[in-house]
DNA sequence: CACAGCTCCTGGCAGC
DNA sequence: TGCTGCCAGGAGCTGT
């Protein structure tokens, strides 16, 4: 699942082949994953403009070509892959449902389950205004995270996964940050006091720079710009773990179901009970 | 406002 | 071996 780490590797990993790229045509097999337009409005819309620079706003990936916006969201199994050359094997992939013929290059998008979508829009805010705040911007305080947890009564792993809460967070880290913060996920965001939130705080940057770092996290289908796969997966600590020894305690993890989300926490690091000097 | 439930999809897997 | 049927899961939406 492409979450900020995995975008965040796919749009370093683009930047120098898009960034100054002409779009020479456009192949649409599947206008399904265009959202607002047609195929043919996409496609005489895209010809001929200059991509100028390739950014990330939580897990959407934004390519301006002016006088406008290509905005992606993979979701779940969606991908990009540069290529300099015509790619035969990609374009006969059935899960290949659009590509770019740049002036320098191919650039495919894939998506095995259909979950993605690319639109056009004159400006990114229009879709990434409502999106909480970046984790790894210097303004994500821990400070900054008290006030929003305060502000909600919400369970904290249903609140972390809100976009509009926090703009990047996906099952696994959200499961990785709270193991690391000995939160359990079903803990009520304004019953975590002031010592947890560092602890939450540190443990989402942490967790974040350092699956940014490693490439990402490749369970199943999650590749790089250029098809290279993330190492972070060595590194989970809690998620896909269940029955497997916590690397803190040694206890197993468990597998629970928390806002219909399949959720792995270490019973001793995250116990439910809360703590007697922060209530 | 919080949250359950539904939708979109199909590969992968369990069960037979 | 091959079939059926279930499930995961990000986000937008509706209903309570």
């Amino acid at each position: 699942m492409p979450e900020l780490p995995e975008v965040e590797n796919l749009v370093c990993g683009l930047r120098p082949d898009l960034e100054g790229a002409i779009v020479r045509q456009v192949i649409i097999r599947w206008a399904g994953a265009l959202t607002g337009i047609t195929a043919e409005e996409f496609t005489a819309a895209l010809v001929g403009r200059r991509i100028t620079q390739i950014t990330r706003r939580g897990k959407w990936i934004a390519i301006e070509a002016p006088p406008g916006w290509l905005l992606v969201h993979l979701r779940m199994t969606g991908s990009l892959r540069f290529s300099p050359q015509r790619d035969a094997e990609l374009e006969a992939d059935r899960h290949v449902h659009l590509w770019f013929a740049l002036d320098r290059g191919w650039l495919y998008y894939r998506d095995p389950r259909k979950f993605g979508r690319l639109r056009l829009v004159p400006d990114p805010g229009e879709v990434t205004a409502a999106l909480g705040a970046e984790p790894l911007d210097p303004t994500f305080t821990a400070d900054e995270l008290a006030v929003l947890l305060a502000a909600h009564r919400r369970q904290i792993k249903p609140l972390l996964l809100d976009q509009h809460a926090l703009a990047g967070l996906g099952n696994i880290y959200v499961d990785e940050s709270l193991w690391q913060a000995g939160i359990h996920p079903l803990r009520r965001s304004h019953t975590i006091g002031p010592r947890e939130v560092h602890r939450l705080h540190s443990a989402i940057v942490s967790t974040l720079r350092q699956a940014v770092t490693c490439g990402g996290t490749t369970v199943r289908d999650y590749r790089g710009a250029h098809n290279e796969p993330g190492a972070f997966q060595l590194q989970l600590a809690a998620y896909g773990r269940q029955g497997q020894p916590c690397p803190r305690c040694g206890r197993a993890i468990e597998r629970i179901v928390v806002g219909q989300r399949g959720t792995h926490v270490c019973p001793v690091c995250q116990p439910l009970v809360l703590a007697l000097d922060e209530e």
